[in-house]
RNA sequence: UGGGACGUCGGCAAGCGGUAAGCCCCCGGGUUUUGGUCCCGGUAUUCGCAGGUUCGAAUCCUGCCGUCCCAGCCA
């Protein structure tokens, strides 16, 4: 949907309709999001998803939308990340300008609010282990094969330590005066609470690691759930827009947020994106890098903005294809397919077109003569003609595509066979006279034909009528460079849908990538940049990879083009 | 046998009491020097199911059924 279009149709979509409705009952007086990813991976699709919503809703109120690294767990987190992150969300064309935070600059607040609550009699410091929590919060009551979590906890001994004893206990924590573990400090709501996020949250731990940041300088570190809705207050933010998994943490919110008398942003939720054939979980991405199963994270199988970039994605199909989703509270798995139409339709416009090969067959045209050489002229963009054109060379040995010979042509085939006429793109009208084989494979290396040379560009001047039309490139100019053929990751559509005991990694495609070391290119695709998508005609969209060198280049397809002859061929099979 | 949410075409998704938008996929047909693009046409008598209210219900009410999330001192 077109901006114009989502103006004339009032807001598309519920979030904004709470925004606008919040807008005019005077809640807020302004719009202010944040996008608050945790460094500790690259983000991909499916944080664009949010990064689109946070930044697109609060641009359709004039607002604006920080960028704030969530970064409060230390053993995770890096710088790397974090540079990684900004990068990524630059290039899908978002700006937080100047707002660039971490909650991690926010510790010493917090650990005043922490205060705060503790003087309120709301906090305590428990000295329950793990175990012991997990025990008392009264979960883990299995039921048949369903889990219940119905038992009321109990009270922790130590929760009704007095205020005096809290601070001096929290003020220690900070000292390191504790072992890790062995303390923690805890939110006063109720142990009996039907919501297990409210049976006396953990609001600090206490946790000897350097942090990417602050170093050494604390070894407590905050929660999320204390610390998210603090550091939105912080802000400012007056949407704190987030996954659907995050609805029932909302109470938490906003205890927190009414008893520290903080700021108080509205937090609302969504579905997040679940795309067919991948995983969208940092976790598992993670797993897939460490374990090598791809090349690394801008691999560009991965559905990580860098991954996509790499293959070939552009930002602008990528928003183009957020917008189509939509937002909405239904959990739902979105066709890879629809994102696969979005750059294919944002390629056909901008995308330069070439003639590339990439698994030949040698043309010989008996009738043109042995070093003749012919500069033809080649259209640039059929959708651009302001694009212009280009020359090519034609000789009388050039390379086809072996898949557009057949010996015997099956129904609805109009490519070359013996006694068919094809035209060359841009080149001559032939016809096929012969070809030879292998003896010993059977395979076919040479196709014979004559070239009408009234034909010049490809126009039979008569009207008869050429079905098809063929792609080839000139052998004695034909550079040969690397083509990486991606397809899905995973084979089935719910890669994560697997049986007990098996791994989702068993899900792997076999054919996620296949490597053409030699194809065969026109001249002129020497001159495309690396990090530039073009076409190679009847094939697919191809990007030019940074493992490109001066003298061998490598292309990543990032999509095939639609192909109705497969099809057909597929249906009479 | 807890709590929180969600169920509209194969996949997304509008719809907000007045008689089922749109997009992707799919299937036909036309144009075409890419079997690409583009264009035209076809795809839910029905909204998880069952009742009820109403002149009128996908929209309101009741009850079922199904799916997802919550048992980190992760975010």
């Amino acid at each position: 949907m077109s901006e114009s279009q989502k103006e004339e149709s009032g807001y598309s979509d519920f979030i904004r309709e709470a925004v606008a409705k919040d807008l005019k009952e005077g809640r807020y007086k302004e719009v202010h999001t944040r996008f608050p990813p945790e460094p500790n991976g690259w983000i991909h699709i499916g944080h664009a998803k949010a990064i689109y919503v946070d930044f697109e809703v609060a641009a359709s109120f004039g607002g604006k939308c920080n960028l704030r690294f969530d970064d409060t767990n230390p053993e995770k987190e890096d710088m790397s990340y974090v540079e990684a992150i900004k990068r990524d969300v630059k290039w899908l064309g978002y700006d937080w300008e100047d707002r660039e935070f971490y909650a991690s600059d926010y510790y010493e607040t917090l650990y005043e609010l922490a205060r705060k609550l503790i003087r309120k009699g709301l906090a305590y410091v428990d000295d329950l282990d793990e175990e012991q929590i997990k025990e008392y919060r009264g979960t883990n009551v299995p039921d048949k094969n369903n889990i219940t979590y119905t038992p009321p906890g109990k009270n922790s001994p130590y929760r009704d330590r007095s205020v005096e004893e809290n601070l001096d206990l929290f003020a220690r924590m900070r000292a390191g005066e504790f072992p890790d573990g062995s303390k923690t400090l805890r939110a006063k709501i109720d142990m009996a609470h039907p919501n297990l996020l409210m049976r006396d949250p953990v609001m600090y731990r206490i946790r000897r690691e350097p942090h990417y940041r602050t170093g050494t300088q604390w070894c407590i570190y905050p929660m999320y759930d204390f610390q998210h809705p603090l550091s939105d207050a912080i802000e400012g933010i007056t949407h704190s827009l987030c996954s659907l998994e995050y609805e029932i943490h909302r109470p938490l919110y906003e205890w927190f947020v009414s008893n520290c008398e903080v700021f108080p942003s509205r937090q609302i939720e969504f579905a997040r994106l679940n795309l067919t054939h991948t995983v969208l979980s940092k976790r598992w991405l993670i797993q897939l890098v460490r374990e090598g199963m791809v090349s690394g994270w801008d691999d560009p199988r991965m559905p990580t903005i860098a991954g996509m970039r790499r293959r070939g994605y552009s930002p602008e199909a990528i928003r183009d294809f957020l917008g189509r989703i939509g937002i909405a509270k239904t959990d739902s798995m979105v066709d890879i397919q629809l994102l696969e139409h979005c750059i294919r339709e944002d390629l056909n416009k901008k995308a330069s077109r070439y003639m590339a090969v990439l698994n030949p067959v040698k043309l010989i045209i008996d009738n043109w003569s042995e070093d003749k050489i012919e500069l033809l002229d080649a259209v640039n963009n059929p959708e651009r003609p302001e694009a212009g054109s280009r020359k090519i060379p034609f000789s009388k040995v050039i390379y086809i595509e072996s898949e557009d010979f057949r010996e015997v042509p099956p129904p609805k085939y109009y490519r070359l066979f013996p006694g068919n006429q094809v035209r060359l793109r841009y080149g001559y009208v032939i016809t096929c006279t012969g070809f030879e084989k292998d003896p010993e494979t059977g395979r076919t290396i040479a196709v014979h034909a004559e070239y009408d040379p009234d034909t010049r560009g490809g126009d039979a001047k008569d009207n008869r009528k050429v079905k098809g039309t063929i792609h080839w490139v000139s052998a004695e100019s034909a550079i040969p460079f690397e083509a990486r053929l991606y397809d899905y990751l995973f084979e089935p559509e719910r890669p994560m849908d697997v049986a007990p005991g098996h791994s989702f990694m068993e899900n792997l495609s076999e054919h996620s990538l296949e490597v053409v070391p030699k194809a065969f290119g026109e001249p002129a695709i020497a001159d495309v940049p690396v990090g530039e998508t073009v076409q190679f005609e009847r094939i697919g969209y191809f990007c030019k990879d940074p493992d490109s060198t001066r003298d061998s280049a490598v292309f990543n397809r990032t999509v095939g083009l639609r192909d109705t002859w497969a099809k057909i061929e597929k249906k009479n099979s």
